[in-house]
DNA sequence: CTGTTAGCGCATTCAA
DNA sequence: TTGAATGCGCTAACAG
């Protein structure tokens, strides 16, 4: 391995001068000098030891990334939107998937912060009554002085800066939608309402009918978890008490709704509209291609990613940073309109 | 922050017993004091600097992942299981994507190698036919001396570790499965055949009809680039020729296929087998469900982490190590059995 | 069974 | 414009 000292010796002066070089500091070294000096470090492929560096400047220029689960496409684009802004900063990024354990996601801030990563971005795997992994994963980042942005998920109990999407006017976007090519009997199935998205969802989904002046019926609402088994046994109620839509409120949902329609020998995206939520990449690869909401996944992670970096430069600087108070970055999804929710025949 | 020092003065030993005790070294130091480092270490949640330690030891205990997009499920499923074993076995994974460009492979490595990495696991981006790009990385990996795995994709002019499916088996358990289900007149779009494994699952489609003493027919065969797009194209002259099966070398093909069946009145899986290559979670949710070649990609990701930790391993040792000469570990493919195939009516 | 010493490679303060 | 000295936190020889 060839050090700043190597070159230092190679060239004639002390491993300060290299290092200043090196790390372009503002002029005190000759023109002449200054050229020997990289074009040695050049020859012999010199890279500086990261490991040595952040021992002294006590920054590591690492981020940690705790996430759900990897393979989950959401996910994925997610993490493609970090790793490229935080490469684009000089920053690398430390993975860390949770498999959707609360716990795990506590094991993995103890790893990442014993690595010393410079900051955090995290997907939380911890739900709203898991309150003691919550407590756990709070007192550890606060400890630590770590920032640590959010993505998506409110971890109960925390402040960290949080950028997700504005999940109620996806709902009504999609609502609207439906709305407006015709369907007047629009059912809803949420996703599982002690999770404050679903309920935002829901509520963007009930501003759409308010807005056409329909009013609320109970009848077709109907509460899933997500998985497309819900999708086709909650769809069932719904379509025997005669809807005409249906937003469900992600795609799996959507696609199970599809399974049920089936039975009802509906004409999706004719005398049927369907909207899913997620915009999943299987949505245009569908039979009949499904209409669904977008949340520009891996632009959001490129924010994240810049909010983290500015926090870890706020903690850096001598004032009292971090007093800034938390941050709430709200991205306005989009509709990507495809077949499946047609002018209503 | 707490360091070794800290307690050691607290307990009243030397750092250096300290250290002994934390790392487990065996016996040397009594059970009375290492219970009371042990305690005290816990007390104030002391935990190691990994810098400080791997400028000492050289070992960072991280490895690198290059992938050309970590937003395929396909590479996103790698991910997972590379990260799964890495944690398990102590070490962290960064991973970087290189969008497909064989620039950034090279790129990539040398940020790796500067943060000196202990190993990297490579899904490579360069193709055939970029000679120069390969060489620099090469070059690069030889004189870092850090143990690179390949993951399915052979970079030109290396002879890296690799794990990969056998391909060729692929392709002969999907035809094999389509003749065994009555479809008799059976089609091949293969991926671009200037990349091995297309020619590998071409292959093994022949090698099944020659099970079955159907001759090769060429009118059959057509080469598609991996898209939907080609799939949709490539199918129809197949369909012209009145095949009554398709094996498409990868799922999205095998999508173009069934817009294409459209135009054709035939049923799916009834009348016309289609079998696809990667069982894409996609695959599932089709209006029928798409029969495809599973790569269990996740195990192999796994295999794949516990080889270049292996070799990290060997590196260490004082023998030759690396004398071994590459390793080659080829996974027996499974294939997904769903309705996009049944029984030929 | 334990402590002393040294040094990993770098950035930084202070002195020249 | 430059250099010497110091220390980051840890491990590993070598002594006791």
């Amino acid at each position: 391995m060839y050090t700043i000292k190597d070159i230092a010796n190679e060239v004639g002066v002390s491993p300060t001068t290299v290092s200043l070089v090196l790390n372009k500091r503002p002029c005190r070294v000759s023109d002449e000098t200054r050229k020997r000096i990289q074009d040695v470090a050049k020859e012999h492929n010199y890279a500086p030891n990261y490991s040595a560096r952040a021992l002294v400047t006590k920054q590591t220029r690492t981020l940690g990334l705790i996430m759900p689960d990897i393979s989950n496409p959401y996910f994925s684009e997610l993490a493609k939107g970090i790793e490229r802004e935080a490469h684009k900063q000089g920053y690398f990024v430390i993975f860390c998937n949770s498999n959707d354990q609360g716990k795990k996601d506590v094991e993995n801030l103890q790893l990442l912060l014993n690595r010393q990563v410079d900051g955090v971005v995290l997907v939380s795997s911890i739900s709203d009554d898991e309150i003691p992994l919550a407590n756990e994963f709070n007192a550890l980042a606060a400890r630590s002085r770590v920032p640590v942005v959010q993505f998506d998920r409110q971890l109960i109990g925390s402040s960290y800066d949080i950028v997700s999407v504005n999940h109620r006017m996806g709902g009504y976007l999609a609502t609207r939608f439906l709305l407006s090519q015709g369907y007047r009997s629009i059912g809803c199935i949420t996703g599982p309402l002690n999770r404050s998205f679903s309920r935002d969802r829901l509520e963007g989904y009930l501003d759409a009918l308010r807005e056409y002046n329909i009013p609320k019926n109970d009848a077709l609402i109907a509460s899933g978890d997500f998985t497309l088994q819900s999708g086709l046994l909650q769809a069932q109620p719904l379509l025997e008490n005669g809807c005409d839509g249906i937003f469900a409120c992600n795609d799996l949902m959507a696609i199970g709704v599809i399974k049920a329609l089936k039975k009802y020998h509906y004409r999706l995206g004719e005398d049927f509209g369907l909207v899913g939520f997620d915009n999943n990449p299987f949505c245009e690869y569908l039979e009949t291609p499904l209409t669904s909401v977008d949340q520009n996944i891996y632009d959001m992670g490129k924010e994240t990613c810049r909010l983290v970096i500015k926090r870890i430069r706020q903690s850096r600087k001598p004032s009292d940073a971090g007093a800034y108070g938390a941050q709430e970055i709200r991205f306005t999804p989009g509709l990507v309109i495809r077949s499946s929710a047609g002018p209503k025949k």
